[in-house]
DNA sequence: TAGATTGTTAATCGATTAACAATC
DNA sequence: TAGATTGTTAATCGATTAACAATC
């Protein structure tokens, strides 16, 4: 089997997405040069990517929507309940804790997990535990993926920990490279970084006109 | 000179990151594999992309790690305020308020606009304005950067209404591919995409053992 | 000096795109 | 049928890595 990357992923969510809006705009099937233009890339570049997932649409008649969309959702595990937990319940942590924008999206926080006794009891309706209740529950509860987000040093001892538990995916918002130990697949965030990024380019662009990225 | 893409310039913030936690741990100079290996990239990698910034070293005596980070944080424009506006008071938009951990990066959200009355006033002392005060503001104020947090169906239309008043770059949390009119740079963060993505291959490595990444 | 590290060039690798035969 | 679109192969492109001469 040919080996899938994180950005053939990221693609086919995004195609996923496009395809939503096409439905609910009443669209029915979607040849993959408009597809490609929603989404940004060639229409080479969806007929690959969908071949690549054994997709296969109709010669001259493009790709079935509901098909399409019915096999998107079961690759990318849209079709049950994710269910996660969050470790550190600080200033960004709560402020995940508060976006409930993930359960339209079928991703549940369950439980977070906090060292500071001040930070335990229930927040807006999910369970702020001790750190020491966390393996437990990740057993009983089946938990296979976590959200991170503690403090820079924390956060290797806590991957650490997190896997040792049996969690096999972790979204890591702390802006430091982890190792992971094991099978364990571990995607970062960094949104300073991301800012950090955008306020380059905007300052290249003051100074030569240009954004030089050459879109 | 050389086009410079994102991917290079997260990398700087990236090498920006480890040194300064090299330096908070007393050293003084690095050598470039060192430095790799705190990353996570080859060490061809880091000379490289120094050489493209005109960053030199000593042979035999590596990086000189105050002047290393003094010349990284002027490229990513860390030696000044950066000040950015907020467009959408809603869910996402109030947690980006209260994550206050731009600010220790440098970045201050001056202000934030919504369309909803009931979302004007004042909140964790950033001022939530009308749509309307959007254009004025950014002129007086000279903003250049604003973080999109406005539904979906809402984000095509406030990114024109942002670039025809001069706003540079625009960090986008809608879940949709913006087209940028002019000379403005857009950057995507998409929290569910991101966790998608996770999910795919916390699902894989269940059916078959591996992530599949290659790692 | 001998040894180690940089800076840069050339080789490699992988992802994207173009092209086109198959076919509805 | 003629025309248009898929599916796949080959070509291209760009980024990463290896290698090594320069040199401290």
């Amino acid at each position: 089997m040919v080996r899938k990357n994180r950005k053939v992923i990221s693609r086919l969510s995004r195609y996923k997405n496009a395809l939503n809006r096409f439905q609910s705009l009443g669209f029915v099937k979607i040849f993959s040069d408009y597809l490609a233009e929603a989404v940004g890339v060639t229409s080479s570049q969806v007929r690959k990517d969908f071949s690549l997932f054994g997709i296969h649409g109709n010669k001259r008649g493009g790709y079935q929507i509901d098909a399409l969309l019915e096999r998107l959702n079961e690759i990318l595990g849209k079709n049950e309940l994710q269910r996660v937990i969050l470790v550190g319940a600080g200033n960004l942590g709560s402020a995940l804790i508060k976006y409930k924008n993930f359960e339209k999206d079928g991703v549940k926080i369950v439980a977070a997990f906090d060292i500071d006794p001040a930070k335990h009891g229930d927040r807006d309706s999910i369970p702020v535990l001790p750190l020491d209740d966390m393996q437990r529950f990740i057993a009983e509860q089946g938990i296979k993926t976590a959200i991170l987000a503690v403090p820079d040093v924390a956060a290797q001892p806590i991957l650490d920990r997190l896997t040792s538990c049996g969690i096999k995916g972790v979204l890591n918002f702390a802006p430091i490279q982890l190792k992971a130990e094991g099978r364990c697949v571990v995607n970062h965030v960094n949104l300073e970084l991301e800012l950090e990024n955008l306020i380059y380019f905007v300052n290249a662009m003051e100074k030569t006109g240009d954004t030089g990225l050459g879109n």
